[in-house]
DNA sequence: TTGTACGCGTTATCAA
DNA sequence: TTGATAACGCGTACAA
């Protein structure tokens, strides 16, 4: 393989001078580098990168610790911040956790072995401890995440707002009895969705019904399988706010495969906003997330860091929507009580 | 940062024994083995992957060249590739290529720049002549990709015969006039998919309309685009072959909102299976890959070539399968000619 | 502006 | 079985 020195030698110059062209090309005159740069051309001269990094301590490469690139939501943030990697000049290295807290300790001795300069992690399940432990010592930034009070990056949008928001939309639409399938309750994101549910019960003058709040996993099958059990209930619900769109999918065929109509016996909201929200049958109402959005600004985020920045505000709020479409209906329902 | 000289001299050995235990332990004594466990133990010690990189010219890390992470299809891919890698100790890099053929040729300079111990590429766009010349000199496999001929490890379905079973399936009951939308034409699967096409439709004694072939890119849509391109023909199709199941999707939506009534006044058939095609209402009729052991088999290749194999049989098929579901009927359809 | 020469931390070779 | 030592290719003081 052709090396520097190569190049040195028919351009009849110094390794250093070589080294300089590279990468401080202002540092040399006109015709040598001109020179140097025939002889890089002549020789078809690839620098060995492995020997740059050992050299520079970087690596000029980040890890994407990410649940499940099949997963829509993440597929598309990682999307995101491939997008903006790539025109930084950054590398992205994919790592399924598979939801496994050991993978995502794994992940940090890539980090403590130089092997990347930076992580971004996708809704991680390692502790607030732990994280602020890596935080402080390597350049890492969270996303879809949300921690209390603990100051480390974190890019996300306002989950309890908007579910209050989603909830809020149904309630406007004449519903009493709405459910909530929650996500995974060990994830505080799940937690503050479930919170502004609450909150928009609460605050209408709505009775929170415990039976009626049914935890899944944010998959198909855990919304299809939920909404089985809201059907079998005496009184079911006639609305159900879903912290997913791939549930609020399984809530609606679970309900079709009932017999009933949506949205005409029942409402469903979603979240997510993912591509297939509005391809199904009846197209979901849903809060979207700035999905790609989020992926590149954890990227800018981590950047900075990168530059030394210390990044004074640590919560990284993005815009969310209320995207109303037809698995709610749009006329108001018929007031039922009172 | 601790290096292995520090733990060299706490153990009382020399940095090569520590270098032994680490990579080659039946190459020393037990009680020395222990010393030095014990001294990396203490400092914490974690080797430096730069320097073994460098040293050893091998990163294990491979890069993975995807057309876009946001498909499904590439995904899941991507999610078998990533989790046969990391069981086998490798990691992946990815980079979309946004269909770019600049950013094909861009994912070269990182195997030339010894970032990465080989490739795999998922669609390529460049040229087989470029392929070829590539695989030459570096380990590379190719995913859902087909060439004619040329000796590059490849891993897809019989994409001819899998479009034929699909086309078949639809004249087994009972459609003559079967329109298809195809891929992107450039591709060379699209243009098999489209031989599968052809070929069932002769040895049934069918006519082949050209105005009822019409070109697509694999999403939705096109598929619904070109849907109403049919719909807006004298003589409409009955049934309509789709080369990928986004594309069925936006066939599909687009009768439905003209109408019509799938599978009652329009069967569908789509390709690829993924997990939507399922959730769709009607479910979607499709050919199923098996995205995720093609990834997972393409690792293996990939790792087969490190080993020095040669790899004598080039095509790697693996079995697809065609899923019957609700979107183009399970009755036969009366017949409605002769 | 350019060249000399050393060091980054690991592994491989060779000798003991 | 272990140790001494020389690379690996690049970047950068420091000197010229």
């Amino acid at each position: 393989m052709t090396k520097m020195s190569d190049v040195a030698r028919l351009a009849n110059v110094s390794t250093a001078t070589v080294s300089r062209v590279l990468r401080n090309p202002e540092a040399v005159t006109e015709p040598t580098k001109h020179k140097v740069l025939e002889a890089i051309e002549e020789l078809n001269y690839q620098p060995n990168m492995l020997a740059r990094h050992f050299r520079r301590t970087e690596t000029n490469t980040i890890l994407v610790v990410v649940p499940n690139i099949i997963n829509t939501v993440f597929a598309e943030i990682v999307g995101g911040i491939e997008d903006e990697a790539s025109k930084k000049g950054y590398r992205v290295l994919l790592r399924n956790s598979n939801n496994q807290i050991d993978s995502e300790y794994g992940s940090i001795e890539h980090m403590k072995q130089r092997q990347v300069d930076g992580m971004i992690m996708l809704s991680p399940k390692l502790d607030e401890e732990t994280l602020l432990d890596i935080s402080n010592q390597y350049p890492i930034v969270l996303a879809t995440a949300h921690l209390d009070g603990v100051k480390i990056p974190v890019v996300s949008i306002d989950n309890i707002n908007s579910s209050k928001k989603a909830t809020e939309h149904l309630i406007s639409l004449g519903h009493k009895r709405i459910a909530h399938l929650t996500g995974p309750l060990y994830s505080l994101i799940s937690k503050n969705r479930c919170k502004g549910y609450r909150r928009a019960m609460i605050e209408n003058g709505l009775e929170i019904y415990s039976n009626l709040i049914l935890e899944g996993d944010f998959t198909y099958e855990s919304g299809y399988k939920q909404m089985k059990k809201l059907l079998d209930l005496e009184n079911p619900p006639t609305a159900v706010f879903a912290a997913s769109d791939d549930m609020a999918m399984g809530v609606v065929n679970a309900a079709k495969h009932h017999g009933l109509n949506v949205p005409g016996d029942l409402a469903v909201v979603g979240f997510d906003n993912i591509k297939f929200s509005s391809i199904f049958d009846p197209p979901l109402t849903t809060i979207a997330q700035p999905m790609f959005g989020m992926g590149k600004r954890a990227m800018e985020l981590l950047i900075r860091k990168f530059k030394g920045e210390s990044l004074s505000q640590t919560e990284h709020v993005l815009p969310d929507k209320l995207i109303i479409r037809e698995s709610c209906g749009t006329k108001q329902k018929e007031s039922t009580v009172v």
